[in-house]
RNA sequence: GUGGGUGUGCCGGAGUGGUCAAACGGGACAGACUCAAAAUCUGUUGGUUCAUCCUUACCUAGGUUCGAAUCCUAGCACCCACACCA
């Protein structure tokens, strides 16, 4: 057996793709272009995991595919440097975010280059770099003039770990994403938003169009959460208070309503007896933001006011409820306990009264043993003038109604929120805001940035940036009196919400990108990454390019045309990679042991990429072997004459393994390519057009062991860059056809002897071809075969006898059968 | 609760109406090589059988069909995402 060094042919050709900047790229107008992303990492100081190694693999696989098709590839790589955990741990290990950051991205690049990706390592950036953020700032000036950036004083998400503001995006159950144990506290504190909810509906409407996974679609549909419904005013001593329902049907069996604690205007409806019981409630809140959210009953207190339905003037108390959203709707809703499941759960443990109003069709509803909301369809009753309409229709008339007396109107509710991007943190970009005492808020000049982060600042509690007083006093750029900077930095989900764009263009200090060279590359051909980013990243940057696009900087709508979702890659014991569980592979250490290509092929064919799989030492040993054996395989075999059923072979590989590339069916892909292998090692000639093109259909797999094998057999060139084989059509069918009449006889004897046996009489056989086989069945021997009359038809044929419609049954190999 | 998904042989996992006792990988077993082991190679891997036949099989129960792992209905189990949005 030949010896294979892997270590060394892995050496060898990664430096010769780097000598030779293989895969280095410019525009070409005369050919196509593919953009091939994958997700830019956040670079930890822990290194590359497995999880990047999949996705990158993921990526390299389809850009090595389609550069052999003769596309011009783009395929870049970058950093999403900045961020809290840079900060965090630069904390933890004393040492300044911007090094310990650098550090990181240099362990990164260099364990990116061991796995043989197609980088064009010219276009790296690096979102942390003054000359990456600067856009960052120039875009939040922009969005400024555009009225989409704004600043409010607002409810937020704060965590008191993070001693930070947080996105909703961020919030999951209730606690910091970042810390699973730390409950995230509601604090009010003036923030700069993105108005996000500007293209609420063209973010929702364009999701049927796109090409994306069905899951994530949903996610975001769900995310945007348009409803609609009617708002209606409530009157209380003299002033109108609109709450939002989708249910105006039911407003006759109104009998409270529900305001948030975090209403802004709560206290104008807390009357002084009230006092105590309210402000107890609301300490008590905080403590039970502890305990999950789902377990948290329904609670509250009576404000001491009372509201005016408008529709029936009935008075109805005013209580505090713990499950009103403050900033979804107006933040107070109208209860109707018997039509609705938490309002019922409300009024029953305050004892509140409950009136039907919807009646079901088939049964009886009784106020008295009413035992859950019932939330159905129906038709209306105790509701005056509207009793007995159906609700469905009830909700359009009532609304009709109240519009007419100026009491409410239609209204369109999104849950998407505006997009808070302030940061109380060091290590994130800069707000381009000056705050003066006498013009008040200022943006920066453009000519002015990047502002800087200021390297010199000391990290403890709260904001970093408040301890350089040099770089937060400066002159206000409009009357050059004494002013502040802001020491609030944006959200590092900013930062990669138009990083893609700048890849077609990153070394650009004249503009943000070069118009020409984005419109060449982008959008995203495939983007590829993790699923949990599909309610944060993949909105924001949808946004982001909305945005671009009407202030003219790119034609298109959208980021990416297709996007890819692997899957999770678990430890041997099947759970989560981590540190604690002692489970972790590190990509590296794998790479040493059995080589990049055995890494490679091994994680895209356990499982199809976008399904979780979990790491198996056996299972990387089985694709370390398969390498080998092939290397072996080529060292020793001698060039001749190819067997026709190996040519056969090759040539439907050729299509699938292409297929199975373009639908991201890697598995299926390596499977074949096992097969097509098995086949051409079992005879000892091959001739050299099959050797090469075995290597290629390996290429985009295991790239170094390709390359070496192409080299020995004295392939021309590289094979990375070699053309992908062309399939011929023909061969394919005499493949199939080969054996076919024996095929169908075979299947149609043991069918016509059970027909036969139920006593049904056969006499003819009517056969449906598909058109390019109809040459490969012989009438003769059919009928010698079958014993009966045999009539052979193209699928296609519109004057073939087929009563049952058995022509559509045809298969590739096996007609469609109907017996007479 | 809402939305999405899945259920296949010892395990992972293909398979969308006939070519399916069911790809491919792993494991197991047997044999070759070897003093021996590892590696490698060959074969076997539902039952019965020399073989054919037959029989039992793709969560369960029904159904459609000449024919079902594949289609339909109901149920069970599991997974993921979102979750008090009025």
């Amino acid at each position: 057996m030949a010896d294979f060094n892997f270590g060394k042919i892995e050496k060898k050709w990664q430096k010769r793709w780097a000598d030779e900047k293989t895969f280095y790229v410019s525009e070409d107008s005369k050919k196509k272009k593919f953009y091939s992303l994958e997700m830019f990492p956040y670079p930890s100081g822990y290194g590359l995991h497995m999880g990047h190694a999949l996705n990158y693999t993921i990526g390299d696989i389809i850009a090595r595919y389609k550069i052999m098709q003769g596309y011009n590839v783009l395929h870049p790589i970058g950093f999403d440097a900045l961020g809290l955990p840079a900060e965090n741990a630069a904390i933890k290990e004393g040492t300044h975010p911007q090094d310990y950051t650098r550090n990181s991205i240099k362990n990164f690049v260099m364990q990116q280059k061991r796995l043989g990706l197609t980088y064009d390592w010219a276009r790296v950036v690096d979102t942390s770099d003054p000359s990456y953020y600067k856009w960052d700032q120039w875009l939040f000036l922009k969005m400024l003039e555009a009225g989409l950036a704004y600043q409010k004083e607002s409810l937020v998400n704060w965590c008191p770990e993070c001693k930070t503001v947080l996105a909703n995006e961020q919030v999951v159950d209730g606690k910091c994403w970042r810390h699973e144990k730390t409950s995230v506290e509601s604090k009010y504190l003036k923030q700069w938003f993105f108005k996000l909810t500007n293209y609420a509906d063209e973010l929702l409407d364009n999701l049927d169009n796109m090409n994306w996974p069905e899951t994530t679609k949903q996610m975001q549909k769900h995310w945007i959460g348009k409803s609609y419904g009617t708002e209606i005013d409530f009157e209380v001593d003299g002033k109108k208070w609109p709450v939002f329902t989708t249910r105006p049907d039911t407003i006759y069996g109104v009998t409270f309503v529900v305001i948030s604690p975090y209403h802004k205007e709560l206290k104008r409806l807390v009357t002084a007896e009230h006092k105590t019981e309210v402000d107890n409630f609301l300490k008590k809140l905080k403590s039970v933001s502890e305990k999950d959210l789902i377990e948290l009953e329904k609670e509250g207190a009576f404000t001491g006011s009372y509201a005016l339905n408008p529709i029936n003037h009935e008075k109805v108390p005013i209580y505090i409820g713990n499950f009103v959203v403050a900033d979804y709707g107006s933040g107070m809703v109208m209860a109707v306990p018997a039509h609705d499941k938490r309002d019922y759960e409300f009024a029953k443990k305050y004892d509140i009264p409950m009136k039907i109003v919807i009646d079901p069709v088939d049964f009886e509803l009784d106020d008295r043993s009413l035992t859950e909301a019932y939330t159905g369809e129906g038709t209306l009753i105790n509701s005056e003038k509207f009793n007995g309409m159906e609700n469905e229709k009830a909700k359009e008339e009532v609304t009709n109604f109240l519009k007419e007396k100026g009491l409410g109107k239609k209204s369109v509710q999104f849950r998407l929120k505006d997009w808070g991007i302030s940061r109380q943190r060091y290590w994130g970009t800069p707000i381009p805001i000056i705050h003066c005492e006498k013009c008040g808020v200022v943006p920066v000049n453009y000519e002015d940035l990047p502002i800087k982060l200021p390297k010199d600042v000391k990290f403890g509690e709260g904001n970093p940036l408040l301890t350089n007083e040099k770089w937060i006093n400066v002159k206000c750029p409009r009357c050059m009196g004494k002013a502040k900077r802001e020491t609030d930095t944006m959200d590092t989900f900013v930062n990669s919400s138009w990083y893609f764009l700048r890849y077609a263009d990153p070394n650009n200090d004249k503009e943000i990108f070069d118009k020409k060279k984005v419109l060449y590359w982008c959008p995203t051909d495939v983007y590829i990454g993790g699923a949990e980013h599909a309610c944060m990243h993949l909105i924001y940057s949808r946004y982001y390019v909305k945005f671009l696009r009407d202030i003219e900087l790119v034609n298109f709508d959208e980021p990416a045309l297709r996007l890819f979702h692997q899957g999770m890659l678990h430890g041997e014991d099947g759970d989560k990679m981590s540190k604690s569980k002692g489970n972790v592979v590190n990509p590296l250490d794998t790479i040493e042991k059995y080589g990049a290509d055995s890494l490679r092929l091994f994680l895209v064919s356990v499982a199809s990429p976008d399904k979780d799989f979990d790491w198996s030492e056996k299972g990387i040993q089985g694709s370390f072997r398969f390498i080998r054996k092939v290397y072996d395989f080529f060292m020793n075999t001698k060039t001749g004459k190819t067997p026709l059923e190996i040519e056969i072979k090759l040539n439907k590989s050729i299509k699938d393994i292409g297929e199975y590339i373009e639908n991201f069916d890697y598995r299926k892909a390596t499977i074949e390519l096992r097969e097509l292998f098995e086949e051409m090692s079992k005879g000892n000639e091959l001739g050299k057009k099959v050797l090469e093109d075995f290597l290629k259909l390996l290429a985009p797999f295991c790239p170094h062991t390709a390359e070496e094998l192409w080299e020995k057999l004295g392939g021309k060139g590289l094979v990375s860059t070699s053309s992908w084989p062309e399939f011929k059509e023909i061969e394919l069918s005499k493949g199939t056809g080969i054996n076919m009449n024996e095929k169908v006889i075979e299947n149609v004897l043991p069918l016509m002897k059970r027909l036969e046996d139920r006593g049904e009489k056969i006499s003819k056989v009517h056969l449906y071809v598909l058109p390019f086989e109809i040459g490969e069945l012989d009438k003769k021997k059919l009928e010698k075969g079958l014993g009966k009359e045999v009539f052979i038809y193209s699928v296609k044929d519109s004057m073939k006898l087929d009563p049952e419609d058995r022509a559509k049954k045809a298969k590739p190999g096996m007609p469609g059968i109907w017996f007479e």
